[in-house]
DNA sequence: CGGAGAGTTGAGAAACCTCAAAGCAGGTGG
DNA sequence: CCACCTGCTTTGAGGTTTCTCAACTCTCCG
C-alpha cells in the first residue's frame, strides 16, 4: 500500500511522502515475507508456510535508509544480505586514485550484497539513491537455514548466479558498445525491471544523476547528456531532467541490435 | 608431476606433450582430490579426510580436452561445474549482430560454469586455449554435499562471490582505465595468478592471442598490439609473440596508479 | 617450401573526452 | 513566500584516444 503510493506519487524526496513513510517505520515496518508483494523476487516459489515463516525469524526488523544514506561501505565487515524493498540503490567500487565505478543500480526485490561473501568485507560501497527500506538477512543465519531448505539453498545460488550472468551483460556493454547503444541497452533494462514490477515500461523517473549513468555506462556525463539528445531527437524518447518517457520501445532496441 | 612438466616446459600445443597426456589419461587420469596440488584451490581448507572423500565420489572422471575444444557451449543445458586441472580456457559471451566478448581466462584451479545455475542453462562459451584436464561436479550432487558440509557450503559461496567480485574489477577496468592502464592490470593480474601457482610471476607465456585480449580488454588487437610494444618501449616488459616477460614489475604497477 | 593465421606498424577517421559557459531545478534561509 | 545558492544538466569547440583500413612480416605446420 504504502509501496505503491511511494513509487506510483514518486514521493522521491518529497517531505511528505518520508514523513508518513517514517511513522509507519515505527509501528507496522516488520511486514512478514508471507504478505509481502515482493515476495516471488526474494523467495522460492515452492516454499511452505512454515518454511517462509523460518525466513521470516531469520530476517531482522526492516530498516528505512534516507537518500544518501550508505547502507554498507567498502572495508566494513560482512555480516548479512540486504533486500531491498522499497527504493533505489547504487553500488560503486571506488579505486585508489579516487576513480570511482558503478557497479549496479539495484530495486525492489533485489539482493545485494554478495559481493562481501567470499572476503567476508564488503568490497564496494551501496548507497540509497532515494528513501529506502531494507530487509537484512544474517548470512550466517541464512546459510543455516539453507541447509535445512534444498529449494532455498538453490534460490540462494540461482541468485548468486544471476548476478554472475548480468555482471558478463554488462561486462560485454561496456566491451563492445558504443555509447548510443550503452544508454539504449540501459533505457531498455531499467524499463524491463520497472514493467517486473507493475510499474509501466514507458514512463519512470531516473532515480541517478548523469554521473552515475555515466559510471556506470563507462562514458562521461556530457558524452550521456550529449547521447539522450540525440535519442530524443530521433524520437526514441522524451527526456527532461530525470523524467523519463519511451516513445518508440522497438526503435530503441533496434540501436542494439546494429 | 605431469602437470608441473605440462606447465613448465610449455607444452601448449607441441606434440610430445600432447601424447603423453593422453597416454595417461587412459591410465591414472582418476587422481583423487586428496592428493591433488590444488586442492586448496579448489576446496575449503578444513574438510576431514572422509569429507574429501564425499567430493571425490561427486566428482566424476576427469577429462581432457584439446586445444581448441569447447568445455560447454552457450544454450546448453547446465548440469555440472567444471574444476580446470590443468591447462588454460577462455570463456565468451555471444552477441547476437555476432560480437563477441571475452568475460574471462581461467586457470587450473579455477571453477568454470558458474553462470548457468541461474536459469539452467549456459550463458557462454568455454573453450580450450591448450590442452587441459578438467574434473566435473554435477551441481545437483555439489548441493546435495554442501547441505551435509557447512564449510562446503560456506566455500561454495565463496567461490560464487568471488566471481562477482572478479567481475566488479573488470568493470572498472572496462569503465575507467585507459588502453594502457587496461593491459598493465591484466598483464600483472596474470603474473599474480602465476604465481599463485607456483610459476614465475616475471616470465610466462600468454596462452591467448592479441585479438582475444583485446576482446577481454575491450580493445581492438591493434590497439592491444601497439600498448604492448609501448610498454616495452618503455623497459617495463620484454615480449616476443606469445612470451611474456615482466622486466619492471613495480614500473607496471605505477601504469595502474597515475 | 608455401599457405594460413597471428602480429606489427602506419595513416587517417571516428568516437569520446576535456574544458568552458550558460541554463535550470530544488532546497534553504531570510 | 521569495531570492539565492548549489548542484545538475545542456551544449559548444577543440583535443586525445582509440578504431579502421591497409600493408607487410613472422611463425608454425602441413
Amino acid at each position: 500500500m504504502i509501496y505503491v503510493k511511494n513509487h506510483v506519487i514518486f514521493g522521491g524526496c518529497c517531505y511528505s511522502a518520508v514523513i508518513v513513510q517514517q511513522a509507519i517505520s515505527k509501528s507496522s515496518l516488520k511486514i512478514a515475507c508471507s504478505s509481502c508483494n515482493l515476495r516471488e523476487l526474494c523467495l522460492p516459489v515452492n516454499l511452505s508456510s512454515a518454511e517462509v515463516e523460518q525466513v521470516e525469524n531469520l530476517t531482522q526488523q526492516k530498516r528505512s535508509y534516507r537518500r544518501g544514506e550508505y547502507l554498507y561501505r567498502s572495508g566494513s565487515r560482512f555480516q548479512s544480505l540486504y533486500a531491498i524493498r522499497t527504493g533505489f540503490f547504487k553500488t560503486q567500487v571506488l579505486h585508489e586514485d579516487g576513480r570511482e565505478q558503478v557497479t549496479g543500480f539495484q530495486m525492489a526485490g533485489e539482493i545485494i550484497g554478495l559481493d562481501a561473501i567470499s572476503t567476508d568485507v564488503h568490497t564496494c560501497d551501496a548507497i540509497a539513491l532515494e528513501d529506502s527500506e531494507i530487509c537484512e538477512m544474517p548470512f550466517s543465519s541464512l546459510e543455516e537455514l539453507s541447509r535445512d531448505i534444498p529449494s532455498l539453498q538453490h534460490h540462494l545460488h540461482k541468485i548468486m548466479s544471476r548476478e554472475i550472468v548480468r555482471d558478463q551483460g554488462i561486462m560485454l556493454l561496456l566491451g563492445s558498445m558504443r555509447a548510443e547503444e550503452r544508454l539504449g541497452a540501459f533505457l531498455l533494462n531499467l524499463s524491463q525491471r520497472y514493467a517486473a514490477r507493475g510499474y509501466s515500461p514507458n514512463s519512470f523517473q531516473l532515480r541517478m544523476t548523469r554521473q552515475e549513468i555515466g559510471s556506470y555506462l563507462g562514458l562521461k556525463l556530457e558524452t550521456v547528456s550529449r547521447t539522450l539528445s540525440l535519442l530524443q531527437q530521433r524520437g526514441l524518447i522524451q527526456i527532461h531532467n530525470k523524467s523519463l518517457d519511451i516513445m518508440d520501445l522497438a526503435g530503441l532496441q533496434s540501436t542494439l541490435k546494429s
